[in-house]
DNA sequence: TCTGGGGTCCTAGGACCC
DNA sequence: TCTGGGGTCCTAGGACCC
């Protein structure tokens, strides 16, 4: 190589190749593929919740959609086979899908539980294959060995992978390529595009784009101009310009951790209200515990019944994740943020500023000291329930929580009497 | 007392994803 | 989709500092 060629980086910009795949109806899929006599069968999951969380196409085909009550789906669609999710089952099969994958490729990113992106670029020398067939073999292999249908999506870049792997669904395999893309986008809705909400859909809608091909079309300084930088990221990837990388460090640090749960009917009942936050501090700090993560901060909120936000943001004098402090301060800004006569749907506790191995210093004023302590006591409970396998100790503050979720439950609460104690 | 210009850090809130 | 639960990232604006 002649001086010149080396220093005038002579780096080729090849284009990438991504895949992205994506199951098809995930759950129930994996219902279909533990149980095949449920083939072909209309079938949703989430019985547990009491809204279906996902559904066949089959069932999809009835005019069933997501978040359905349960009880509607029961009387006006007697057919349909309704399962609790399993989501043991769901995690291994995405686990097992992730590994076909990572049989032909290094960098697999893997972006929720049913979907994940692969990075293909050069593998096709050294695999002895096209890039096709390296997708085509994927899906074989996950359709094969796993039971389950997915659709695959080759394109240059993750936002066009996401596009095609979309074009053709259940059981696809598409290919965009750069010189073909804005006829694609040509008949996807503005809306369709990952990372364009509807916040940004109906903005743009009323500066006429409607269509991704409308969005492609634009100048990027206009896209500048009116939006932020993520959809600029955006229009690159669209024109095969890849910007977003495959990001194939597994996820194991979280930066926040958050529990919340809805309940029906909306309520003002403050007792009630406030031992379903101390149920969501115990289960976040315990869940922050299990990672080694301990809060420098929090948040609680309340959603109102007209889905109005009320949230409240609390430092920590010192870090820490055992609930008995959080709550302590929790409680006098629930008292705060609570008001008369408001019905509430919603609860919430976000556990923030994430770090990790905390160890306390101890301090003048002796409050480590007593975080210490409620660690020590922590650990041990952690590592009893670890043994029992299932959770057995909340503090009395979340009684209440607990009984209401058994009575709902019907069934299991003999089951919950059993096994939970209360300090 | 008033006047600049410019940098960093933090926070709240918005928007998005599955 | 009249709306479940768990996440991430970006940005404008304020505080504070030369």
């Amino acid at each position: 190589m002649s001086p010149s060629e080396s220093n005038t980086s002579t780096i080729v910009k090849r284009e990438k190749v991504i895949l992205h795949i994506d199951g098809d109806a995930f759950f129930v899929g994996v219902e279909i593929a533990k149980n095949p006599k449920l083939r072909g069968l209309p079938v949703v999951t989430g019985q547990e919740r009491g809204i279906v969380s996902a559904l066949s196409y089959e069932a999809k085909a009835l005019g069933i959609i997501r978040g359905m009550p349960i009880f509607r789906v029961k009387r006006e669609f007697p057919m349909v086979v309704i399962l609790p999710g399993d989501y043991r089952a769901y995690v291994e099969y995405s686990t097992k899908m992730f590994d076909i994958v990572r049989r032909y490729v290094d960098d697999v990113e893997e972006y929720s539980i049913d979907e994940c992106f692969g990075e293909l670029t050069g593998l096709d020398k050294p695999l002895g294959m096209s890039y096709l067939q390296i997708a085509e073999r994927i899906k074989r292999e996950v359709n094969e060995e796993l039971n389950l249908s997915v659709s695959i999506g080759l394109a240059s870049t993750k936002v066009l992978a996401k596009v095609a792997s979309n074009w053709v669904k259940p059981n696809g395999l598409t290919v965009i390529e750069n010189k073909t893309a804005a006829d694609f986008l040509q008949k996807v809705p503005i809306k369709k595009i990952w990372g364009i909400g509807p916040r940004t859909a109906e903005q743009l809608n009323r500066k006429g784009i409607t269509t991704a091909k409308d969005f492609y079309d634009k100048d990027i300084a206009w896209i500048k101009l009116i939006l932020s930088k993520p959809y600029e990221t955006i229009w690159q990837e669209l024109h095969g310009v890849s910007i977003m990388e495959i990001d194939s460090a597994s996820k194991t640090v979280y930066s926040s951790i958050q529990k919340t749960r809805s309940f029906h009917p909306s309520t003002n009942d403050k007792t009630f209200l406030w031992s379903q936050l101390s149920k969501h501090i115990e289960d976040s700090c315990r869940k922050a515990r299990h990672f080694n993560l301990v809060p420098k901060k929090f948040s609680i909120f309340l959603k109102t019944k007209d889905f109005e936000f009320v949230t409240a943001l609390i430092l920590l004098p010192s870090p820490s994740n055992s609930p008995e402090i959080l709550l302590s301060l929790a409680h006098v800004q629930f008292e705060n943020i609570h008001k008369r006569g408001v019905l509430y749907r919603t609860t919430g506790v976000t556990l923030l500023d994430l770090m990790t191995d905390f160890v306390p210093q101890d301090d003048l004023f002796g409050s480590n000291t007593r975080a210490s302590k409620f660690e020590i006591i922590h650990k041990q409970i952690d590592t009893l329930e670890e043994k029992f396998g299932k959770i057995v100790i909340y503090l009395g503050s979340t009684k209440s929580a607990i009984d209401h979720k058994a009575d709902k439950g019907g069934t299991d609460s003999e089951d919950l009497d059993k096994n939970l104690l209360f300090l």
